[in-house]
Parts: C-alpha cells; sequence; structure tokens
DNA sequence: CTGTATCCTGTAGGATACTG
DNA sequence: CAGTATCCTACAGGATACAG
C-alpha cells in the first residue's frame, strides 16, 4: 500500500481524517478473508492456508502476526507433536465481521451492475 | 497491494473466497478518505486535495475514476469558467458509509488497546 | 480549476529453501 | 506442522511539469 508519506507538505490539517484506520485493519492483502475465514471459527494455520490457496506462507505469518498485534485474532499453540497452532478471533474481532459482510454486499452489487 | 497473482498454483478453489470484494473497493490508499468527506455531500475536486492535504492530485483523479467506473461516485462537470467538477456518492455509495463508520469505530478501540 | 504525462522509489508480497 | 530466511519484482503512489 505504501502510503501516507508525503515530503514537502504542511503536516496533515487534524480536524477529522480518521480513516488510516480503515486500512490499517483491512489494508494487507489477503486480510480480509483471513478474517472472513476465521469468523466461521477457530482455524489451524495449515487450515487457513488450505481456505485460501493463494496466499503464501509468509504472507499469511505475516497478516497473522499483525492482526494478533492489533487484538483482533489470538493465537493459541497446542503443545503437542507435531505442533499444532488455533488462530481465532478476538470478542474485538468479531465486531469486524458484519463491517466485512457489508463490503462483500457492496461487491456483489457493484458486480451486478458491471455485468 | 499488488496482489492474487500467484504463478505456479491451481486456479483458486471457488467455493468461497469472495473477500477480494473487499479490497476491490477500499484498496487504494485514500480511498476510505475519500468516501468519508463525500460523505458529507458533494465536494469540488480542489475540495477534496484541501480535506485530504498528503494525497496528490494523480493519485486523488486515480481513486476518484476508480470509484466513478464502480459507480459509487458520481462526477459532473459544470461547464463554467473556470471549470468546476463535483464529485458525489451514488446510492450505491452511500451504502459504503455505515461500513466505514464500523471500521473506524473498531480502529478506535485497537487504539485505545494499544495506548 | 481540473486534470495528464513522466519518471522514480519503497514496499508489499511471491518463490523457494530451510528449521524446530 | 508451523513457521523463518532470502532474494526478487511488480506496482501503487510521490514529485514535478505541463495542458485544456
Amino acid at each position: 500500500m505504501v502510503l501516507p508519506v508525503r515530503k514537502n507538505k504542511s503536516p496533515n490539517t487534524p480536524h477529522e481524517c480518521p480513516l488510516s484506520q480503515c486500512m490499517a485493519i483491512l489494508g494487507g492483502a489477503w486480510t480480509p478473508n483471513v478474517l472472513w475465514y476465521l469468523s466461521g471459527g477457530p482455524r489451524r494455520f495449515s487450515e487457513l492456508q488450505i481456505d485460501i490457496p493463494p496466499v503464501s506462507a509468509k504472507v499469511l505469518t505475516t497478516r497473522l502476526r499483525d492482526l494478533e498485534s492489533k487484538g483482533v485474532v489470538s493465537r493459541n499453540v497446542k503443545p503437542t507433536s507435531p505442533p499444532s497452532v488455533e488462530y481465532a478471533l478476538t470478542d474485538l474481532g468479531q465486531e469486524l465481521i458484519p463491517v466485512i459482510e457489508a463490503i462483500v454486499e457492496v461487491g456483489h452489487k457493484i458486480k451486478l451492475r458491471t455485468e
């Protein structure tokens, strides 16, 4: 995404420009998908990889760590052998589900118009 | 954002992975901001530039054209001199407002936790 | 005023190989 | 299984200059 690093500009008029929030949460590629699949209940790393085939392990890890640090997703390591790690939405994460659904909704309508 | 162009992979299992919708709509940088400021009513190009100082003219144009092609934003050229162009949300675009607000909401909560 | 055209750069993300 | 480590590239977006 790259973004908000303008060089020769006055520091943003603060009054209200709170929308970087949006990309801060959903910004990464595949992030919405991760959230979506986790909304169906806890998933293990490998399960998510199967759910979202085109995502690389590296990116999936990155996104999960990212969401974890934001308190949107929880990570639970089960000390089995072989180890298994379960990811789940936190309460905060749950709140994002209707949001994503709404976006998908609008997305559908857009597709219908375009076709 | 770059994205979804995996090379050596089976073409996505179609069953459900509808979330690219999400980024397809809100994906571009500043897109949420554009939508946000338009939610307050129609705005002219230059007004949007002032609303969102760190955005370059090029990107603003790109995002607006993008949103226009999706039917989310309307573009109205007034044949005055100097010319003025008014952008506004379409009905479809209106539907995105609560979505964005919800994201901002969650964004706030995340910030509170982080601090 | 409302853009386009160019050129350039940073960084997200892919591929692949390897580890506990 | 669940990742890390490297390396590499495509493309979104910034800067600047110019046009109708």
